[in-house]
DNA sequence: GTTGTTGCAAAGCGTTTGCAGAAGA
DNA sequence: TCTTCTGCAAACGCTTTGCAACAAC
């Protein structure tokens, strides 16, 4: 049995940043975030990815928990949350100039700058060169914290 | 600036490449693209937004109206939608390196390939820094069409 | 024992869809 | 006329929340 391995590395600094505010260790807390951290960094997770991958072990976390579970570490800065903060698509005219589209997105507030950038364009086909694929657009989604929001 | 017409300088093009599918030129249409094109290049609009600037005006569009046509223009290449690779939240390890999940994607088939670029990377980071961004993570699309769909 | 946490189910919110009436071609 | 399109409202999928039982401290 894997409990047998309490020697989750991030069950420390978890329950003592949680009882810093009079919150509780839980097994579902440490269970997702010790799923991110045996995942390793870079690699990102859905919601329902998080419920899946819990489902595939043997433990069973709901997914109101994991919802909930995921505000709480993006809050604590265990995890980083990846999204435009005020979701939802958005549209802008097709110029037919560029077929070039590049965007630097902030996370909080979902400003957008857009730039433009050879060596990307160049990238883009080179690795659809490489693959074989006749390239038609690329585009480059670029995600931070502008200025304002820091 | 370009002086402006009475007649809506998309209607043309709209009209013709509605026709060429059988589809039809609608007021509704017609108010949609010609909201994207008075605003201009590089604004982009949530569907609600465009719920809310036709409001503004005198003209009134359904929201499912809304929905169906900005998919319709998107189609039509009049449009780009812009989102973030699959939608939805994700998250990951705070600690994780600055990611660079760069994706060449068939239009036809949807077979995804994985590949990285230095480049690509240095290009986002530097446009970060030009406007004051913090870098999160930047991800380049690449669309095409692979061998087997040609 | 006290109080924060979980799981369930119901509610919310943005987006999609079925359908009958309206309107382009 | 013949279809397509619109608007409405209901459906849908993902996320949040109210509440009673449960568990960490």
């Amino acid at each position: 049995m894997a409990t047998s391995s309490s020697s989750t590395p991030v069950q420390e600094p978890l329950q003592q940043g949680l009882h810093q505010d009079g919150r509780r260790l839980t097994p579902q807390r440490l269970r997702i975030l010790d799923l991110f951290e045996r995942l390793g960094s870079g690699r990102h997770l859905s919601a329902e990815d998080v419920h899946q991958q819990l489902l595939e072990g043997e433990a069973k976390v709901s997914l109101a928990t994991i919802y909930r579970t995921l505000r709480l570490l993006v809050d604590m800065g265990f995890l980083q949350e990846l999204e435009l903060s005020e979701a939802g698509r958005r549209f802008e005219l097709s110029s037919a100039d560029h077929g070039d589209h590049h965007h630097l997105v902030c996370i909080r507030c979902g400003r957008t700058e857009e730039f433009e950038s050879i060596p990307v364009i160049t990238a883009g086909q080179a690795a659809a060169d490489q693959h074989g694929f006749d390239l038609i657009e690329s585009t480059l989604n670029v995600r931070g914290i502008c200025p304002d929001c820091r």
